[in-house]
DNA sequence: ATCCCGAGGG
DNA sequence: CCCTCTGGAT
């Protein structure tokens, strides 16, 4: 179970068989982004937060409320965490989450102008960001190369036998070693799009999967 | 390792 | 019912 048996690939393999995912992923997902919804770096950082452990899907039902009523950090950081909390209950963590994102406008404003900072270490300072939602905002919101490591890309790295490491950090750094910088921010998108609707936890659609000619975990129908 | 947490799928 | 959803903090 869970149990995916690896070939044994030299590394000149393994990286040609990432580019021919790669190709694959660009002709399946041809300028795949981000699904969140959002205006600004400001409304992507927050709706990245937001999305920690639930779906997309009800991020993007939340946050239209949410932006119209706290559009910038100023806004939100004059509010309480208890005034956030309707607008985000139905995500889940929701106490949690307010009070992280109270916290993180009036810390953008008083460390970082009220901005977005572009730096890695200053995002993660920031409560509620660790290393994926950083990672996420550096490339969506300010091209900067890099795999941030999801439930998605941590399950598609293992079934695709790109890398074996068991953090997300060692798993990002596996992957961002295989793919060339400039298609990196493409290949997270793609690989979360992917898993969201096809290679998905429970039953992957492996008989539909544009990548299994290149997937040693694939199943038949 | 555990907690936070609602909602949808199977 | 159980599992999963673009995790992070303790």
């Amino acid at each position: 179970m869970g149990g995916v048996d690896c070939p044994r690939e030299g590394l000149k393999e393994k990286r040609e068989r990432a580019l021919a995912i790669l190709e694959a992923l660009k002709r399946a997902y041809p300028g795949a982004k981000t699904e969140l919804r959002h205006n600004s770096p400001f409304q992507l950082l927050v709706a990245t937060v937001l999305s920690a452990q639930a779906t997309d899907k009800s991020v993007n039902e939340a946050t239209p409320a949410l932006f119209a009523r706290f559009p910038d950090a100023k806004a939100l950081a004059e509010a309480t965490p208890e005034a956030v909390e309707p607008y985000i209950r139905r995500i889940g963590l929701y106490r949690t989450k307010a009070r992280n994102l109270v916290a993180l406008a009036r810390r953008l404003l008083e460390a970082h102008g009220g901005e977005v900072p572009r730096d890695k270490e200053a995002l993660m300072e920031l409560p509620g960001v660790g290393w994926k939602t950083a990672t996420v905002v550096l490339g969506a919101a300010f091209g900067v190369p890099g795999i941030a490591v999801d439930t998605h890309v941590a399950r598609l790295a293992k079934r695709l036998c790109l890398s074996r490491a068991k953090t997300p950090e060692g798993i990002g750094a596996e992957l961002e070693r295989l793919f060339p910088e400039e298609d990196q921010v493409f290949v997270h998108h793609a690989l979360v799009l992917h898993g969201r609707y096809l290679c998905t936890a429970r039953r992957p659609r492996c008989p539909a999967c544009p990548l299994a000619p290149h997937c040693p975990s694939r199943q038949e129908g």
